[in-house]
DNA sequence: ACCTGAACACCGTTCAAGT
DNA sequence: ACCTGAACACCGTTCAAGT
């Protein structure tokens, strides 16, 4: 009774195909940067230069074009955390990446939701790359607590709620205004580190 | 050059219509609930018993019908600042307050967005609203300041964006889980009130 | 294996006709 | 002043025909 695993896109060998799926994914990721995740369809068809027809065949829903739209920068993401996890500091390695990850999940009006629904939604093309992005996170939240510099009862789940709040903030901000996403995640770590005990103790 | 302000839905006075507008309201709330925002219009007129049409004769555009739909919440919302300013103890008001906001703001799925939006947008239906809220907040605010409770350079606008993060965590909640979004306010709390300095001094 | 575009469905929005 | 529902437009999605 197992419900098939969801459809993730791949670039097909035959050098048409392959032209005509990169020049998809170029149009998507223009379109939704300026239009947001629910840009439409054909349209992005339409500036890649191919049917629509041919949109639908590499990427049957529009959840398997936007992972497959926002696969490389959610891959460096999680890399990044690989990285920064030998750092001395291991509060500044998780400050450091959580400003990361939250430019890499905001890149378009849209994406933070579908994100967040595919964390705890199996059957979603963007589950596996949430999976892997929330443990990467946790790793390195659990490092910083180990070193009591966060807080011990901060949970995972926590830290990604404050992580998509601060995401959806810079996805909404204002057009000419600066995001405030950076102030807001400043605010937000000060509500989570361990404050200093006073002197002499 | 002045552009027309912003259609503000008003219930008729003669029967039917005023009937109807309830109904259409009713049912819209209903919708929004378990919809989101975008919920059909179409459905909506369905369930309240009236032609299409109608719904567009009484709301324009969406968004009147989405003001419509939360006017009485957000009337509700800043009434309850006017009576939070009295309180003792300020930060236990601007506290309350935050809370009863997030509900508020979060009704449905969407709304976290309009509201935003509506925010520097004087040409929205809810900007009016939203302009009066914002002022109840930053008296709330400013009376914590005062008080030395909360950090003096946290602006109303930041504390906007904690707001609506708050609140759009809330939205996106997994269904079955309990919302999160009191940590959340907890956590974001600790971050921008003012820590007590340390004893003996 | 891949591409095309017509066809269908759905829903938002308008408007002429009616009470 | 208000209501109705047909009409049109737009866009998502499928699929038969083609290379």
């Amino acid at each position: 009774m197992a419900d098939d695993p969801p459809y993730i896109a791949q670039r097909p060998k035959r050098a048409d195909g392959a032209r005509n799926y990169d020049a998809i994914l170029a149009a998507a990721r223009k379109a939704f940067e300026a239009e947001g995740s629910d840009a439409a369809l054909e349209d992005i068809a339409a500036r890649a230069g191919v049917a629509i027809g041919t949109l639908y065949r590499h990427f049957p829903t529009r959840a398997a074009l936007v992972e497959a739209a926002t696969r490389d920068g959610l891959a460096h993401l999680i890399a990044r955390a690989e990285g920064l996890a030998d750092e001395d500091d291991p509060l500044a390695a998780l400050t450091e990446w959580m400003d990361c990850a939250v430019h890499h999940i905001s890149t378009f009006r849209g994406l933070v939701g579908i994100l967040t629904q595919s964390m705890y939604d199996e059957g979603t093309p963007s589950h596996a790359a949430c999976a892997a992005m929330h443990s990467s996170g946790a790793d390195l939240l659990r490092a910083a607590q180990r070193a009591e510099l966060i807080r011990p009862d901060l949970t995972a789940d926590e830290l990604f709620d404050l992580l998509s709040g601060a995401a959806w903030v810079r996805e909404n901000a204002r057009p000419g205004q600066d995001d405030g996403s950076e102030r807001f995640l400043r605010l937000v770590l000060e509500g989570i580190v361990v404050h200093a005990p006073p002197p002499g103790r």
